[in-house]
DNA sequence: TTGCATTTCAAACACTTGTATGAAACTATC
DNA sequence: GATAGTTTCATACAAGTGTTTGAAATGCAA
């Protein structure tokens, strides 16, 4: 088992320069350079480039996942049970968005990594994503119980409105600065979440105002995972 | 000039092929065979691989970015120069869900060609997507007459909403569908256009009821054009 | 130390990719 | 029908890719 040195080079230097120069841009020797280590290396500890991708990939995302369902577990118990439409959905969107735009993480590898991800999604990683729908189910459930009554395809309307707001700000960023020449205040990310709440919960209800829900959280380092964790 | 045929083949080969099967697994060589073409051909009639992508997602924008201005301009005209903002994000994302999504087009290569390059996003067709700012801008400005005094930043943030969840559909309409094990309808666009509008209205102004605004079209065939077109 | 398993390394492999070449075939004009 | 311009074709090229190999180095237990 050794020191894991060569693997964790690996892992950081990859997901660094994928980070910078996407996907498509970086070769495995580009990477055993940045991390100093033996071309073969890639092989013999991932199996393959798209192991390593997917790895990298799954790291974040259950990361992400779990900030997730810690923020609706809390909301839910201080609720006793049944947690506000509000506080679910900024469950939601609330650790994505606070990853990926957060002030302090604006230079974070993690958050440029994910977002990357989330533009050029490679094969393993859209398989990946692929087996992500149990995860959203919880928050389908919870809907279930802070919207009793709704029709089921309401919720998921209004879960897929959320993610999609919250993806698409993720992504084009950029392009929304360049846009509006500004005047969008991409680094103000709590006002973003609490905007995509707001009209999430608009279009679950048919627009009545949102409260707000605190939450907060770190990026964790690299553990060895098995596969098929996500 | 000939006839245009071996051009329009590849074209035509190019894009059943990228539609069914994506771009990272579609190489020159199986477009050729398709179209039943000489390798050489494609980097005589348009240089690069690069370019050949790039002129079949022109193509197929300038047509959607038609449509919307069109629409646009018609219910401008018809509301005395101003349009009803529910029209005017009717305008907006209409005519994207409605090629992309539409019963009539649900084989259609050009749609599926535009899902994929919403969905993989390859360079050459990044560059291109990052000059739509001034397309949009003029959605901007119809809004900004439909809301007067309205702070431009809440504009931009509706406008940007809206393209959130009309992409976010095109882009995972398999997944919502297998999310919401079908109870979500993804082949009537008619109502998933006008709950995309509804939403991005109460967005807007906050949470008033959104009416309905017309439209149609259909997909051109491939024409020869300049460079520098979009 | 000896022996065994793990890890590293340089090198090569096998393959695919987009692109370039130069001759051949074709087309249209005179 | 000869000529010039365009288009097609088979073929080769050059470069880059992920992966494999087998030997060398290293770490660890007896």
């Amino acid at each position: 088992m050794a020191s894991d040195h060569t693997r964790s080079a690996i892992l950081a230097a990859a997901e660094r320069l994928y980070a910078d120069r996407g996907f498509g841009d970086v070769t495995l020797r580009d990477i055993v350079a940045e991390a100093n280590v033996n071309l073969a290396a890639v092989n013999y500890h991932f199996g393959s480039k798209d192991e390593l991708i997917a790895e990298l990939f799954v790291t974040r995302s259950l990361a992400t996942n779990r900030e997730r369902l810690n923020e609706l577990k809390a909301a839910e118990e201080s609720g006793g049970g049944r947690a506000s439409i509000e506080a679910i959905m900024h469950a939601l969107v609330g650790p994505t968005l606070r990853g990926c735009l957060g002030p302090d993480r604006e230079g974070s590898t993690a958050a440029r990594f994910m977002i990357r991800a989330s533009i050029e999604s490679v094969p393993p990683i859209r398989r990946i994503k692929n087996r992500e729908v149990d995860h959203l189910r919880k928050f389908v459930a919870a809907m279930r119980r802070s919207l009793p009554g709704r029709d089921d395809a309401e919720l998921y309307w209004g879960l897929h409105f959320a993610l999609a707001m919250s993806h698409h700000t993720i992504r084009e960023k950029e392009r929304l600065t360049k846009l509006s020449e500004g005047q969008c205040d991409l680094n103000d990310v709590n006002a973003i979440v609490d905007r995509v709440v707001t009209v999430s919960v608009m279009a679950l209800t048919g627009g009545e105002p949102a409260k707000k829900a605190p939450a907060r959280s770190m990026a964790p380092p690299y553990g060895r995972l098995t596969r098929q964790d996500l």
